[in-house]
DNA sequence: ATGAAAATGATAATCGTTTCTATTTTTGAA
DNA sequence: TTCAAAAATAGAAACGATTATCATTTTCAT
């Protein structure tokens, strides 16, 4: 199971890098198709997954029930406009200690905690009908 | 549109307020069928969907890509176990107030937000091998 | 250069969920 | 209590995202 090179790979790191909206798997996979015509739709899910597997993209779950890909893996939260569907970053005055918040009763391990925020999107809060 | 009552619908919300372990809609069909043994998985899922969208319910996305249901509408959290993947109520010593930590320079409006703990239960953290 | 290990492309399979349609229930009014 | 329209159902087919399969191609240490 030692890691081998693949241009595919490489493309698929490098096309995520340069953006920002949190990608699909099949967005990724329509870009790197320009530039691998024959690319398989396969071979971007897996590799993704490996990616993901291997800490150098994160796979983000923003609940429309497909995964999006995160290739920025410091911590940082996550804002999903209900209007358009859009996933930005979002900037916290103080990031949350959320372990630190669970009552002490709470006989299991806290290792980690995700926080996604809701609302609408500047573009979308603009265009309301009121 | 308006509603109708419905012995199934009833039998799926009843079930559920028994229920602390936010289960699937698949677990929900399991144990609703020992009372209606020919009820059908899409009525199932219609009529979470349905007491969902009324708020009488809480549909949840734990992050295994399968939905589960909780009865609780109240303000409350999920810690979800990476060892036998259960998903549990969580206390808080103090509510997070999530959207006033959002930067004032977010051009959008916050609506709401979504926390998910992760770790290991009780049980799990217990029999770890070391 | 060679061959084993890993990655690929193409396609089939999986699985949670939604949609379809003909039939059955519910419900309110005659 | 009948009746018919509206809503709900069961059963099955369809769907969409993802994963698995497998024969072929690519990588890379020797």
């Amino acid at each position: 199971m030692a890691l081998k090179y693949s241009r595919q790979r490489e493309a698929i790191k490098e096309f995520l890098a340069t953006r920002k909206d949190h990608p699909t798997a099949d967005t990724v996979y329509m870009e790197v198709r320009k530039e691998f015509p024959n690319i398989s739709l396969g071979t971007v899910y897996r590799n993704l997954t490996l990616l993901a597997d291997l800490g150098e993209i994160l796979r983000i779950n923003v609940g429309d029930g497909i995964d999006h890909f995160d290739p920025d893996t410091s911590t940082h939260y996550h804002f999903i406009c209900k209007g358009c569907g859009c996933v930005q970053d979002l900037e916290l005055k103080k990031p949350m200690k959320a372990d630190e918040l669970v009552s002490k009763d709470f006989g299991g391990e806290i290792t980690g905690s995700v926080t996604y925020f809701y609302g609408l999107c500047a573009g979308c809060k603009g265009q309301q009908l009121s």
